[in-house]
DNA sequence: TGCAATACTTGATTTAGTCAAGTATTGCAG
DNA sequence: CTGCAATACTTGACTAAATCAAGTATTGCA
């Protein structure tokens, strides 16, 4: 059993199991070639029906045809190329927009249906591992740094929780404090002194979080380092260099004159990273946290 | 971008690139749908034609049609049920196997080039994430506990080696570390009294890997428990304490008297799970080891 | 005993896909 | 600027897979 009998094996579950090979594309009365058609068409700018055939490996005859029908039904305008009339640059109508739209839907929902069984934490690792696939058949581009978004606090405390659970045994209690945290950050809103980053996955999974929040109103030139967490395949990749950054950065353009944070001695390579990044270890103390016997540890610096 | 957005996008990657839609099935003369027939008509039993229908979501006259063209070139037998002659249970010939070998070199042949831009790194693991995908996809199976195979001390080395380095920072001196540990076992060969575990999924991807071996000439009497690894994603299921039952078994069994083992503390999850298992932490000192500052730890138990 | 249900098979038709030829246009060597 | 190969796409003829419906032999059961 090599890694190629392993993707064999996959692609078999997969296809079995998604259905992927479903003709007449379900239900919308597209066939599975027009509806890929039909998708590869959603570009900003003209597209070209040769491009599209060879994209998707289609016959260009097959193409000529397919596209025929889409222009039949309104769902694609074909312009004259001024410079060179041979060709007839494809543009997506709004009808054709709509069309893709139905298609999304039910695509959607025959996604939901098969993965119904699995309940909703096991759709999120299904959603992840695929995603990680995908990366992988990608020419690699890195991570994207973004702000945040609705539904990121749910996922930033979810993978939190997840993975102190099963790397240090945190209970419960760790959640709730991650949920309480973001509960106060979200509600305190102070978008000039507080902010969030979210790394992503060049197919839109979250990588990783890092939160710059205020100290206090005791210590108001002090920001905080809160809530930095990569997930453990993007370690050792550079993106938590590059989250540290944005954070510092921020912190200093904000007007903070020290940042400060808070981790536990097991974090060796959180540890590391740290030191690198010009913080000293100012405070070290036992502690019971989350069930746990842990060191906390406080790190500071200061911002120029 | 949801899950199921995620799960979309990853599929249209992947029909792009592993070309899963490929009609007349990698140059071998079959349809898809032929080959698909074919493989499911690989199982111990007899089949019924029916199932094969239903299990694909083929049409039966079509079926009826594709197994009409295997018996003719004898890769099937079709046999007559005594109790119900409505039926003909099926059985694959040995051409039909033969054929279906044929095939499976043919999809190998097409991933292996497929994935020839990612690399061997790149393909083990996509291999593994994929396999991941089909864990969660099929009904949850247990791991399986075997001993060790061909092939396995290798991806006991390199699975240690990426994970302590992505994870703690260790040095390729700690690959050769491992490398030599597991050349000098397999060298020993000595079955009765040393032996390895190997976890691994349904599909077959390693999870983990536990070696029970001799102390040495010195210390007849004590096992020493080595190379334990657990994959990050197979953390918090038990399996740990699955493997460290297998190993301490053996070694009492083998009529050690006393487990050894040696760990860092900064692995807190396993030095809970060997207190939880009996063992007491007996020495601790820091050194410098494989690039880093670390704190060895020996822990140590009796065995009945 | 008769009749619906089952386990397939066969026939008629549709349709996606293939291959090759056809049309209009472009680019460029002579 | 002429002619001819190349390009971008279309069209026609054909193949084969898939679909739908009807057909055959057999079983089970009221």
């Amino acid at each position: 059993m090599d890694d190629i009998d392993l993707i064999r094996n996959f692609s078999r579950t997969y296809t079995h199991r998604l259905g992927l090979l479903s003709k007449s594309y379900l239900g919308s009365g597209l066939a599975l070639s027009e509806a890929r058609l039909l998708h590869d068409l959603d570009r900003p700018g003209p597209v070209r029906a040769r491009e599209l055939a060879q994209g998707l490996g289609l016959d260009e005859g097959q193409t000529s045809r397919i596209l025929a029908g889409f222009a039949r039904r309104g769902w694609i305008r074909r312009t004259r190329d001024e410079a060179d009339s041979r060709q007839r640059p494809l543009h997506l109508t709004e009808a054709g927009r709509a069309q893709l739209e139905v298609l999304r839907l039910a695509s959607r929902t025959a996604i939901a249906e098969a993965t119904a069984p699995l309940g909703a934490a096991g759709l999120a690792a299904l959603a992840r591992v695929l995603d990680q696939a995908s990366d992988l058949l990608r020419p690699p581009q890195p991570p994207l740094l973004r702000g945040l978004l609705p539904g990121d606090a749910g996922q930033v405390i979810a993978r939190h929780a997840a993975l102190y659970a099963r790397d240090e045994g945190y209970d419960q209690s760790f959640e709730a404090l991650v949920a309480e945290i973001l509960a106060a950050f979200l509600t305190r809103n102070d978008t000039a002194r507080e902010r969030g980053w979210i790394a992503q996955s060049p197919g839109g999974r979250m990588l990783g979080s890092v939160f710059c929040m205020a100290e206090g109103p005791e210590a108001p030139q002090i920001a905080r380092l809160r809530l930095f967490l990569i997930e453990p395949e993007a370690r050792g990749t550079g993106l938590a260099q590059r989250m540290i950054e944005a954070c510092l950065g921020f912190a200093a353009a904000a007007g903070y004159r020290q940042m400060r944070l808070w981790t536990h001695e097991s974090h060796q390579a959180a540890g590391r990273l740290y030191a690198r990044n010009g913080f000293a270890l100012v405070a070290s103390a036992p502690a019971r946290a989350f069930g746990c016997e842990v060191i906390d540890q406080t790190w500071q610096r200061d911002l120029p």
